[in-house]
DNA sequence: CGCGACGTTGACCTACCTCAATTGGCGTGG
DNA sequence: CCACGCCAATTGAGGTAGGTCAACGTCGCG
């Protein structure tokens, strides 16, 4: 369950229109290809996808590239802008896309006036950290078959939101060598890890289309376990209302600190 | 700067006090090699470590393990507790630990009786998110040798809490099959890598100990830039004071969502 | 038609893995 | 105080997954 559908799915109406209007108003939109963030500028805003793809990598000193996520529709991301001179990572555009850029002012008039907004942000970090730890564990653990055949399980169960999709398809916008960023492997060797995954596990790649024969053979080759993705909020909600109704039961102002405090801390 | 500090230099007083008060109500000391999370079980808390060092690790149904996070003394960890059923992640102590275990009622009333307490933690969960995604880019493109040094240069900067230590020695407490865990590389071959570095970058690992005789050289290997660790907070936080007052001004209840809406979505 | 981006292939190389044995430190029990 | 056992560190020999380099094919687009 992706940030956009959260808020769907949790906020109470009136703020959600003003929510909604807010990141209308600030939209933008990427050609392909497009750097929406440079690493090392000064970051400016908190994004939502609207549309579109973006890969969000970093780059070391001498020009090796890691992507350490891949932004979907419905996305939040930089959230970070808040606690950060300057931004670690660069945000590119993978197609044509849509995305919403709340400047740090906006976006803190929109959490005093919408107080769900707050918690369904940090929610949402939290899931994206969930994902980060699977791709870690990837890149630590499994062989070259292994993380294509989970890159590709997970990037097809978020854009389906079924936890299991049987046999299915869906849109794919990494050329190769982008495959091969996000997977620590060479460009060529993802080549030669697709074609085995096409000849043996019935998965075929083409013009960005992603389908796979028999998701279950590949999610037990990958060791996948949708888990981590918090796509079934239902499981997962239940203790978050409990969470929430305890804080709000007693609760007052939260989410922003003390500005006075603050002001001293600086 | 990490969760611990974070909240003495932001939190004001009275908020402090309860909050001291909470976790010491709440310590439990853990033997070294000791399971405190296991990888499937429910999740009942969320932990600030007191003393000692944490591993948190993934393990996959093959047997093979990641360590995906090192808690050192200040940090707050297991924050996904509250949006997910299951614990993904095992996590052991290294040594001798004091972890405060915060229960879900009590970390509601806390919520609620402190109200930058729901700030902070989100604001350490996105520093969290910074180090994954350094982790991420190291087992993504660094080599053996670049991968230890940059976690030995981590460890360092986060136990130091200064950006550049010069020369430094600090605590360690990773077998090196532990190490191998964490950098996704085999134990033996982190033996011959430790080898290197002592030859030639005059690391010494000892007992319990580590020390790094020429910091710069060895960053400049890893190409460690300690700006990820968020360590010196007075330059990030001045945004983060600059959002924090924009939220207050005009705000109200922030951090629980409506326990009505939650009630109708579950 | 020609150019540029992406995919494919082959030959060779090496960083890291595997397996297996040995060493050394340290705590425990006799 | 020594003997034993355990655990972590070390060493060696040989294997392989994946990298490197370089060429070629193919498709879409201006």
């Amino acid at each position: 369950m992706n940030f956009s559908a959260l808020i769907e799915e949790t906020m109470p109406l009136p703020q959600r229109v003003v929510w909604n209007g807010a990141v209308e108003r600030f939209h933008r939109t990427f050609p392909k290809g497009s750097e929406i963030v440079h690493q090392g500028e000064h970051p400016r805003a908190v994004r939502v996808v609207r549309s579109g793809w973006l890969a969000r990598y970093r780059q070391l000193e001498d020009g090796r590239r890691q992507i350490v996520a891949l932004h979907l529709p419905g996305d939040l991301c930089d959230l970070d802008a808040f606690s950060r001179m300057r931004a670690e990572h660069s945000l590119v555009a993978l197609r044509t896309s849509v995305v919403a850029e709340l400047p740090r002012h906006a976006l803190g008039h929109l959490i005093a006036s919408c107080p769900a907004l707050g918690p369904v942000m940090a929610f949402s970090e939290i899931d994206g950290m969930a994902t980060q730890r699977e791709w870690l564990t990837s890149l630590g653990q499994r062989n070259a078959a292994e993380r294509v055949a989970h890159l590709f399980c997970e990037l097809l169960v978020r854009q389906s939101g079924e936890v299991r999709p049987g046999a299915g398809e869906c849109e794919f916008f990494l050329t190769q060598s982008q495959l091969a960023e996000a997977c620590g492997l060479t460009q060529v060797h993802i080549n030669r890890t697709i074609q085995l995954l096409r000849r043996s596990y019935g998965v075929d790649l083409g013009k960005s289309r992603l389908h796979i024969a028999d998701f279950a053979r590949l999610a037990e080759l990958a060791m996948f376990n949708p888990a981590y993705l918090n796509i079934d909020g239902s499981e997962g909600r239940h203790d978050f209302a409990l969470f929430a109704h305890a804080a709000m039961s007693a609760g007052e102002s939260a989410w922003p600190l003390s500005p006075a405090r603050l002001g001293a801390a600086s």
